[in-house]
DNA sequence: AATTAGCACTCATCTCCATTGAGTGCTAAC
DNA sequence: GTTAGCACTCAATGGAGATGAGTGCTAATT
């Protein structure tokens, strides 16, 4: 977008996006020239408009229609006409207190999040929980199931909990797996999984053979525990209200939007894409080159603690999003989100 | 249902039933009597159709549209005509292959469920896990947050894990919780979290005043940790595949069905109703008095292990479900996953 | 040179209307 | 009791015409 506008352009530009955002209709010269005081006759507004329209920024849908800003025309906007307001002190301790966080697990958190995010902007909320692999190790407990099979639990510093079931040497008693727990527990306080991981099999390479009984069977455990790979947890609210966006009314694309969300695969995709930005991160419409996410925008920010593991939260609407309206919340409630995590940090 | 209809009847109204199962579409006369060998022009079969309709089993769109069933019509159908074929051998041993239930947590098994429970019957899965209160415990943890907050970890004896935040005293230090889930571990070992309430309110009433300090504590700490309303987890898996049903196919209906969906309360309701009876059950329409669900049907089956922690799996539908396809997918998916459950418990 | 009034033109949307055809109910014949 | 025949109903389809919002172009105005 190296083309610059000059001010009429831009302030007409705005206009329509804005009008459209709040109609989803096509914007005519008329409404423009009468509602904005730009004192210009709708033809001048016209002469305008074929500009943009050159450009790539507006188009129509048939001769006798008005125009609706194109993804390249709301990216624009974007860009260089979205004043992104700050919250004021009384907004934002509205927004603090639509949140209940008390005695909250993490993933009633995350939930909670996602609930008051859709809420809030009428679009559908999205939170990914900060990746396994990025969590910082607090504790490990192994419990019995079956012969041979163990319950691993693991709890990372914000109070995150996995679980997994592993197969186990079946002779190994229980106050074995205490040992087990108690040492990986003194060992790997404190490292992330990646450098736990890093750790084990630097530790496996070197003990090819150990003559520490325990040591072995520790190691044996936790490669089983804290290896391979851990779903993404990704929580979605207020699907439904997509639905009511005129954009997506027929039931194709419904169903469609639907599937999509449903499937969540893509959504992690899309989260994926802002997981190491910093700040509030706009995607819009197409260049999410899902087909099935087709016509939607997506404006997320990341939260995390001071140990670094990162989540990623956000809302998806139409391309045609109240971004002004939205940006603030998503970038405020990150920050909140972030702080709730640091609470839940060991203070010995 | 008193009134008991002549075979003829019974044939033409089971005739119309499957035939609008497969087409969705109002069933005439004509297509009756030339497809199915009834010997009866489609004079004939409209006189019955009549007597059908008074009878409120049937009912047509307009004047000039063929005949569908009424849910009336369909629960008729269900009580007297279904034939509820057992699956064979070969079909048996294919549905045990679709799912893949090796070391899966329990949240797993139950997405796996649901997930496979659609794809099969094409409709939506539901898979609500044993609530909270009918399991029996195995073991419990508690490991420090911050400042006076634990995370209580509790594992089921179907390796069921829950986990909670509660507040305690600051002061308690990691060897005073160890001590204290030891002495829970051994005393509420085996017992329903049912039972584990009970002896908790009858331990407190008697000793008001204890001497026992470490008793007294894990009092405290199991009350907060084991009461309290623990929230049903239901997996609903496929919603996109009820959008694809000619019933659902407006917006205002997708709409209604994916927020009724979404919130989970309603389906929790619906499932709660089938969860003390055996066997199949099913709902069918308006049944379940939910405007909401207006127009699906719900076959159900509890799922239970030995010691009788029960969840409920089903489909829910539209009400022109295909039940005699679906039902033995649902009757024997819950055989399965109660003995999958089984396989959970320890065998010491 | 920029702006605007005027005007012909386009095209989605709506309404009206006739046609079609699937299916019914009734009656009389078999 | 069954069925052929027939008049009738009514949703669905599609074309014709009217409506109106909005455009692009041109010529007049500032």
């Amino acid at each position: 977008m190296a083309e610059t506008l000059n001010e009429r352009s831009q302030n007409i530009l705005e206009a329509i996006v804005e009008d459209y955002i709040a109609s989803a209709e096509p914007v005519g010269s008329r409404a423009i020239s009468r509602k904005h005081d730009f004192h210009l006759s709708p033809a001048s507004v016209r002469n305008v408009m074929a500009d943009l329209e050159e450009m790539g920024l507006l188009c129509s849908p048939h001769t006798s229609a008005g125009r609706i800003p194109t993804e390249k025309g709301f990216q624009y906007y974007i860009d260089t006409l979205l004043d992104v307001r700050t919250l004021n002190r009384s907004e934002k301790e509205n927004l603090r207190n639509s949140y209940r966080f008390q005695n909250m697990r993490m993933e009633d958190i995350m939930q909670e999040v996602g609930r008051v995010l859709s809420g809030l902007s009428q679009y559908t909320g999205l939170v990914m929980a900060p990746k396994f692999i990025s969590t910082v190790f607090r504790q490990i407990e192994f419990i019995r199931l079956s012969q041979g099979r163990l319950l691993m639990i693991y709890v990372s510093e914000t109070g995150l909990v996995q679980n997994k079931v592993i197969e186990a040497d079946p002779t190994l008693t229980t106050s074995d797996l205490e040992r087990i727990s108690n040492y990986l527990n003194s060992e790997l306080n404190g490292l992330s999984i990646q450098e736990v991981r890093e750790k084990l099999n630097r530790e496996l390479q070197e003990d090819r053979i150990s003559y520490d009984k325990l040591k072995e069977q520790a190691l044996c455990l936790s490669c089983a525990a804290l290896q391979g790979e851990v779903e993404d947890q990704l929580y979605v609210s207020g699907a439904s209200l997509m639905l009511g966006q005129p954009e997506f009314s027929t039931p194709e694309q419904m169903q469609r939007l639907v599937q999509a969300f449903e499937s969540k695969k893509l959504l992690i995709e899309l989260l994926d894409r802002g997981h190491s930005a910093q700040g509030v991160q706009i995607f819009v419409g197409s260049e999410s080159s899902q087909i099935d996410l087709e016509g939607c925008s997506l404006i997320t920010s990341n939260f995390s603690n001071q140990k670094g593991a990162i989540g990623t939260l956000g809302v998806i609407g139409p391309v045609r999003m109240n971004y002004s309206q939205v940006v603030p919340i998503v970038d405020f409630t990150a920050q909140l989100v972030s702080r709730v995590l640091d609470r839940e940090i060991k203070q010995n």
